[in-house]
DNA sequence: CAGTAATTTGAGTGTTAACTCTAATTTGAA
DNA sequence: TTCAAATTAGAGTTAACACTCAAATTACTG
């Protein structure tokens, strides 16, 4: 049982979480900057989180899902839908994008609960991507398409990963450009 | 000056820093791993090296000189075999290539250093493919064969960046599925 | 076979991290 | 208004980290 004064502790926590690993990435995010962004001390943080690692997976959580603008997976998508809605994502999420690349590239090798999360979210993402190409080929071998689906998600992948390093990099012309066969232009 | 002894450790520290690195990452890796490790105590590590950062810095510039194996730029490469050599590099140099992805890609946040040398050769590596397409293609503009070229070698790392969560991705295959144009059979 | 310089030893230092605990304060239902 | 439960405060604990140092040992040179 909560009263009202916790509930709004445990939003500014998971914010300053979110913002904290969002800029300094896992390793920089402690239990003192945590509660230094949301002006809490550690007695508070830990009246209402098991471990700094529960505050952590929970935003982690909150960037998976924001990933996926369809979660009812309604079965409609053109893989231009879900390469679009992978740009949005990067592009207007901030935060999340970057909680979320710095996740699922290198933030879960340590962390077997985060690192089992985001192997299912990947291994979800392939298939939707795989969905996506066969509704355009229908005559396209189950293989080919798995293959295809992964090197497209992980190139773009690759190519929202290089946004955390420069930030000027622009993802929605080098996304869209991994589709349009600009690569091989033989 | 130094004995041979002082060689052989040295030797043995950084084999040591390299291997921790490339197993449990950057994070991971600290004195106490890698003496173990070398079978040394950490006075002579502190004996050889000023800081365990030095020895960091050391493995790291191996692993992406390592990426380059023709650092004379003769200036013939196609892109396949830029491409080529980025499969061999990945898959012959087990260690060294997971120390350069888990680099390239998450460590050098904290470290400026580390910073400042992959990213410039990120750079020399954008540079190194955009005129591998010019020989290939020479009317194009300059723009568009930087633009291309950094598509390339971002979605190429996210390819590599994949098989240090799945050891069974299948590298080459990916890579030269970017290449053959397979993303876009429309 | 000195003698000196390099190397190794391993206990020790200072710092910072995550996390705990008790007492004080605030909340809200009866 | 009362009072038990929830919340907050903040000093304190434990462990792991990078790194130091004086003494013992070993390697080479003349």
């Amino acid at each position: 049982m909560r009263y009202k004064a916790g509930l709004e502790t445990r939003d500014r926590i998971l914010e300053a979480t979110r913002s904290s690993i969002a800029e300094v990435g896992l390793e920089g995010t402690t239990i003192k900057s945590i509660c230094e962004r949301a002006n809490v001390l550690p007695g508070s943080f830990y009246n209402l989180f098991d471990s700094k690692e529960q505050a952590v997976i929970t935003v982690v959580r909150g960037a998976i899902d924001a990933v996926d603008p369809d979660p009812d997976h309604l079965g409609t998508d053109t893989l231009a839908d879900l390469v679009e809605a992978y740009i949005t994502f990067l592009t207007e999420q901030g935060d999340l994008a970057r909680v979320y690349i710095g996740i699922a590239v290198l933030g879960s090798s340590n962390n077997s609960e985060l690192r089992g999360r985001m192997l299912r979210h990947h291994e979800g993402r392939v298939t939707r991507f795989a969905e996506a190409i066969q509704r355009e080929h229908p005559d396209m071998s189950d293989g080919e398409l798995k293959r295809r689906a992964e090197t497209l998600v992980s190139a773009l992948n690759g190519i929202a990963l290089h946004r955390v390093l420069d930030k000027d990099f622009d993802i929605a012309t080098h996304s869209r450009a991994l589709l349009s066969g600009a690569l091989n232009p033989l």
